[in-house]
RNA sequence: CGGGGUGUAGCUCAGCCUGGUAGAGCGCUGCCUUCGGGAGGCAGAGGUCGGAGGUUCGAAUCCUCUCACCCCGACCA
């Protein structure tokens, strides 16, 4: 390719709505142009590299066994009706009406679509398991798209589903996929992690997500610095504290503290660590009351694992200023345990306080001193907070250490809440129908690209890692229009490197070398070459890659070989 | 959807407070010079100031409505 031949869009200063790199980065590099919220045209540049990533996750796809296929992105509303997620979904799901006013919506996910197509064509266990996927554009109408490609509406992703006679197929299947997820971004060139994480409304038992590591990325991930535990924060268990209560050693008193609310107020009003503090939040129950949860004063609510008490309502609500006064007698900043009427859920940290200090359920007083089962009864505790850094990790094997991820892949083992809801079954070695068990797994390819950027940029632009750059190696002429002699070399050496089936871009635009090596650098392209007509007197052409800092001379007639050698590396 | 913000040339922005007929830099076109890190000069093209309504002799500027986009929250590949 040519830079004459390719519409080359770059920008030297980056629209003022980007907010993260790899958002300007594909502006600026032209890779992509915002068309609405949300909603993306991929220029040349930008499609190379997506097709890219789509090849190396076919690939890998395929070696597993996957067989591609392609859905309707239009789906009826009648299978969603019979999932049950027509009225679940709420209004991320894009509804259209046909012309006889049918109803359809934009698939923002094929599992309705996929269970229909399987429960028709599979008759006998003989045929399982069975694998199948697609890569296709999906539509969620997200209350808030942002990032450019990394939260858009419109994305393309590779969805793949299985489906299994029984349980122990899945598991073989899913592991299966964890290892072909963690190839595909092997090869993509990315550094990445597997997380154990929550299922969320996609519904079913055990999955795991596949984070790019990146400082920019929306999720927590933690790790253990000893084994391969990781989990997302919002699934990570908090295990029990290994040492035993202390003994209390105060007596409980009343103490006045006019206008201090917060744990931070508290903590530094009695001069003592937060970690000595008990949290008391308030939130709703199924059953229109209320609940307590409590936690220690330097602990986050981890609000997923809230809501899956037996009684809090899902969604986690926080109850209001009014209900709290009403029920409790009290303003929020000063609640605690002790005497308090409602339901509580104690966390397993808190539990293991003595002589810790809490609201009094008055206004404007605390108690300190307090003590469980001498001042307050204590529940069986349960697990509510957000892990810390520097936690012990739930498998034991040694400390959390604490990232950023960008969530580019979910597995799922879904079991039956498809097959079951949609009645698909097939016979087994008895004759007998059994409904069919399911995993699914999602891969986010366009969201693959920006994160990418996400982790390979510099102050020049993009440093793609060389699986997924748009070209891989850069021809750089100085002054080519001036001279004969150099065009004809340069033209001839590029047609050589053609013919070696290597991805060139030559820069044959009449610009200003520093034009070009900026524009080289800004869209990433790996390897680069110069040529000059001083180069050309001795022989030799100049190379440099992308993250190198200084140029190094190349003979030209082993140039050939030696960017052979070097993409093959 | 709740809260905040922005819409003026392809991009970044000034002008708005205090109304008087639209600007800069970059980019784009042509010519000249320059030619190894986003060059310089000259000449140009390009905007119904997001839209509608209103106030006024006069509106980018003031008022009302509306649309779009962005940011913070809950959601997700």
């Amino acid at each position: 390719m040519k830079t004459s031949q390719l519409l080359t869009a770059t920008l030297r200063e980056a629209p003022a709505d980007a907010e993260i790199v790899s958002h300007q980065l594909m502006l600026r590099a032209g890779m992509i142009r915002q068309l609405a919220a949300g909603i993306y045209t991929w220029l040349p540049l930008g499609l190379r590299v997506l097709r890219k990533v789509e090849a190396i996750v076919r690939d890998e796809m395929n070696r597993a066994g996957g067989q591609e296929i392609q859905m309707s992105a239009i789906q009826p509303a009648e299978l969603w009706q019979e999932s049950g997620r027509w009225e679940q979904y709420g209004p991320e799901l894009l509804r259209i009406a046909d012309r006889h006013e049918r109803e359809f919506c934009f698939g923002p996910t094929h599992e309705e679509i996929i269970t229909d197509l399987v429960r028709r064509e599979i008759r006998s266990y003989k045929q399982l398991p069975i694998n199948l996927y697609q890569i296709q554009t999906k539509f969620r109408d997200e209350i808030r798209p942002r990032f450019g490609i990394m939260r858009a509406r419109e994305f393309l992703m590779k969805d793949a589903y299985s489906f299994h006679l029984n349980d122990e197929s899945l598991q073989e299947t899913y592991e299966q996929m964890h290892a072909t997820y963690s190839k595909i971004f092997t090869r993509l060139g990315l550094k990445f992690r597997a997380v154990i994480a929550d299922s969320g409304n996609i519904g079913g038992s055990k999955s795991h997500e596949f984070h790019v590591l990146a400082d920019s990325g929306e999720d927590q991930i933690v790790f253990s610095e000893n084994s391969d535990y990781a989990a997302n924060l919002e699934k990570a268990e908090a295990i029990i504290p290994q040492e035993s209560r202390p003994e209390p050693s105060q007596t409980m008193k009343t103490v006045d503290t006019p206008g201090q609310h917060s744990i931070d107020e508290i903590s530094s009003f009695f001069n003592i660590s937060a970690k000595q503090c008990l949290k008391t939040l308030i939130v709703k129950s199924e059953d229109d009351g209320l609940i307590a949860l409590v936690l220690r004063g330097d602990h986050e609510l981890n609000t997923i694992k809230a809501e899956k008490l037996a009684g809090v309502l899902s969604p986690l609500t926080f109850a209001d200023n009014a209900e709290i006064k009403s029920s409790i007698g009290c303003e929020v900043g000063s609640i605690g345990p002790v005497g308090l009427s409602i339901p509580l859920y104690i966390d397993h940290s808190a539990g293991n306080l003595s002589d810790f200090i809490c609201g009094a359920n008055t206004d404007a007083k605390h108690l300190t001193g307090v003590n469980w089962e001498r001042d307050v009864p204590l529940p069986a505790s349960v697990d509510i907070r957000n892990v810390c850094e520097g936690d012990m990790a739930a498998d034991g094997s040694g400390k959390l250490n604490f990232a950023r991820g960008v969530e580019v892949g979910h597995i799922f083992q879904l079991g039956t809440k498809y097959s079951a809801s949609m009645k698909a079954s097939c016979l087994d070695e008895q004759g007998k129908a059994v409904t069919l068990t399911m995993g699914c797994y999602g891969l986010g390819v366009s969201r693959v690209v920006a994160s990418a950027i996400e982790q390979n940029h510099d102050d020049k632009g993009i440093t793609w890692p060389a699986a997924i750059a748009p070209f891989q190696l850069a021809l750089i002429p100085i002054n080519m229009h001036k001279s004969q002699r150099l065009r004809e070399a340069v033209m001839s050496f590029y047609e050589e490197l053609l013919t070696a089936g290597i991805d060139v871009i030559l820069d044959d635009r009449r610009e200003r070398p520093g034009v070009m090596f900026a524009d080289m650098e800004l869209i990433g392209i790996p390897h680069r070459f110069v040529f000059s007509e001083k180069g050309l007197d001795a022989g030799e052409i100049e190379y440099k890659a992308r993250t190198d800092t200084d140029n190094q001379n190349i003979a030209l007639d082993t140039a050939s070989q030696f960017i052979t050698e070097k993409l093959i590396q």
